[in-house]
DNA sequence: CTAGACCTTCCAGTGCACGGGAAGGTCAAG
DNA sequence: CTTGACCTTCCCGTGCACTGGAAGGTCTAG
């Protein structure tokens, strides 16, 4: 299979899967006589597999570790299992972020739709923020 | 007050300061005979503003555009509002993907607890991911 | 007089995950 | 024989918000 061939049915862009190739994601394949990539059908399997990785948040680097233990031989799973729980504690971390600063966010617009834009202190960038 | 003061003051660092200077956030300052910058108090509260509006999830680009309308002799509340807004749609959006992404992490780690590495199937990279 | 702490400009690199486009080779259809 | 779709490598650009470092000027204390 070419590499227009697996990226239509990857989904993976051809630019996409040599970059993959270039950092060791994806291995290189054999070539036809003309040069051009010839790819297994596992290399879909393979391609099909970062992108579910990467939906779960595992970024490029992390799913090439995992990638890396596996062609070592080894099962991966505890690794991956590392990544996960790292991964799901960030995410944890993230939202709570995200909710506080969402709820900051409410409070100022609350507050700048009871407000004259008129009382604005002129020598301020603007009263809304900043002094939160 | 030199931009080293300025730096120790605020908490931004000077390169961060030119930096903030060179894409228009901060005015440049007067400069002493010898060329070093020469701050005013203000330039204090200005960077404390940036950092507060980076701190509700502003890019340094909407910051750049709140302080434009300023400097044009606009009270930028209208528009402030509207960033808020709009930042404030895209953290709930944000939210509830992460929300899901972490409910997706929790059930993979519940399963794969579950699971003997034996079982791992030998040409996959890992039966963890890639069939949710 | 010199050390060292500060300042200047300018250029380049970081991390992430690609995308754009040039210059050229290959292959099947018409 | 040519057209057009495909492929190759190569290098540069993107966005964001900085950070690092080189080469040189300035100021103050001892």
């Amino acid at each position: 299979m070419r590499i227009g061939d697996l990226a239509r049915r990857s989904g993976v862009t051809a630019k996409t899967i040599r970059y993959y190739e270039d950092i060791g994601l994806v291995e290189p394949p054999a070539r036809t006589p003309s040069g051009y990539r010839d790819y297994e059908p596992a290399a879909l399997e393979r391609l099909a597999f970062i992108r579910g990785a990467q939906a779960i948040g595992l970024s490029l680097g992390e799913i090439r570790s995992i990638i890396a233990l596996r062609d070592d031989g080894q099962t991966p799973c505890g690794h991956v299992l590392d990544l996960l729980r790292h991964r799901a504690d960030e995410l944890d971390r993230r939202i709570a972020e995200l909710q506080s600063l969402r709820g900051e966010l409410r409070r100022l617009v609350d507050r700048a739709e009871g407000l004259d834009p008129a009382d604005c202190d002129p020598g301020r960038v603007c009263h809304l923020i900043g002094q939160a």
